[in-house]
DNA sequence: GCCTGGTTCAACCATTTGGTTAAACCATAC
DNA sequence: GTATGGTTTAACCAAATGGTTGAACCAGGC
């Protein structure tokens, strides 16, 4: 099993910072986060962020660093290979939505490193599947047995999976537009939430269906 | 129809400041966009920015309500009422994924500012619905007349509408980690685009598709 | 020519920001 | 008690950054 909170020989002080570095990198971006925000968010003074992470840049790549580890494993541990197909995609869906809830900023930091061209992923994801070797493609191999298997109609799983993901990731992302323009998302986000496991299930199960 | 390119009484080289800024507010955020940045990727003098937008905070409320009026015109400008719901939901899809890729990069400030908590979005919102009456309500009535004429099945239509915008959408701003874990994507971007078009009516209009 | 107006630029200024430092704090060991 | 070592803090510094300014530039009108 992957290393999934923040490194374990962290002390108290550390992981505090390292959270508040999580929730403001995840807001504002690499460089739009500022040391002071986040000693404020920590509750800490600033020097202490040097005195723990020599300076703003070896920050950021600890918590990226933990961000990619995180992202990577997140397929393997909502992923239960079940009897039918069916079981597998539905506890797939439940076990990734909930993932995705729990570690709502990592998800966001993911994007913000995407937005700002993606250079660090490169080295990180091959960095990541090498320590704990659960790349995605443990999803997409999963999707092409069951084609194989005629349990689904045949497609191309690399969509399938990215389809999958993008409707359990992006409404986190786009949280307050979903907010906005739907407003019983705003009054209770966790029954939307549950209300979209089920709806994703449905349309994505029957879409994937064979032909009849 | 809304008006889509930015201002129309602007200047060539407040055109090229704004298009400028764009990029890099997208790519960068809020705060993480350097004025200096700006002014590079315009190829122009710092001092320009603020002889034709006053400072930062206006600049970039200038280029956000457009990207806001943008997203919220998108919709209408994609559906296309047709016969039927198939036809409808194709020329959707692809129209979306189109103009997505279009205004890619007022597409990914959209998400910034949501990353960002999205305090900007409300009013600005409610300002693009006065201006241009094109709310993405359309499409969830279009969704809603579909299933009351039996063409689909009874879905609810916002969560139906949030997986259509989240799938043609998200691929575009988490495009770098696509390209790394798919490299097909990363030789051939334009095709992998086209592929995916195809696939997403598929898995959707299946999906959607009423009980047998 | 030479005004006149908007436009462009290099140099400059004030504030913010990342980062340092030296002293203070506070356990534990002796 | 006090010496020791890691920890915490306020004050400080240098560089980066947003923003200003006054002069130069360059049309078009006279």
């Amino acid at each position: 099993m992957a290393d999934l909170s923040a490194p374990s020989e962290y002390s108290d002080t550390e992981r505090t910072i390292f959270d508040a570095a999580l929730q403001v990198f995840a807001r504002e971006g690499r460089n739009g986060a500022r040391m002071q925000g986040i000693a404020d968010a920590a509750d800490i003074n600033k020097a202490m962020l040097h005195y723990y992470f020599r300076d703003k840049r070896t920050l950021y790549e600890n918590v990226f660093a933990y961000t990619v580890r995180q992202f990577m494993a997140s397929f393997d541990i909502s992923l239960t290979e079940a009897p039918t197909f069916a079981e597998t995609l539905r506890v797939f869906i439940d076990g990734y939505v909930d993932f995705v809830r729990t570690h709502d900023a990592a998800m966001r930091l993911m994007v913000q490193e995407n937005l700002a061209g993606g250079t660090l992923l490169g080295e990180h994801m091959r960095e990541a599947t090498k320590t704990d070797r659960t790349p995605p493609s443990i999803l997409v191999n999963t999707i092409e047995d069951a084609v194989e298997a005629g349990e689904i109609r045949p497609v191309d799983p690399h969509h399938a999976v990215l389809t999958v993901i993008s409707t359990c990731l992006y409404f986190f992302v786009a949280r307050p537009t979903v907010q906005i323009l739907h407003p019983p998302a705003e009054r209770d986000w966790d029954a939307f939430v549950e209300e979209r496991k089920d709806h994703l299930f449905d349309l994505i199960y029957r879409g994937l269906a064979p032909r009849d």
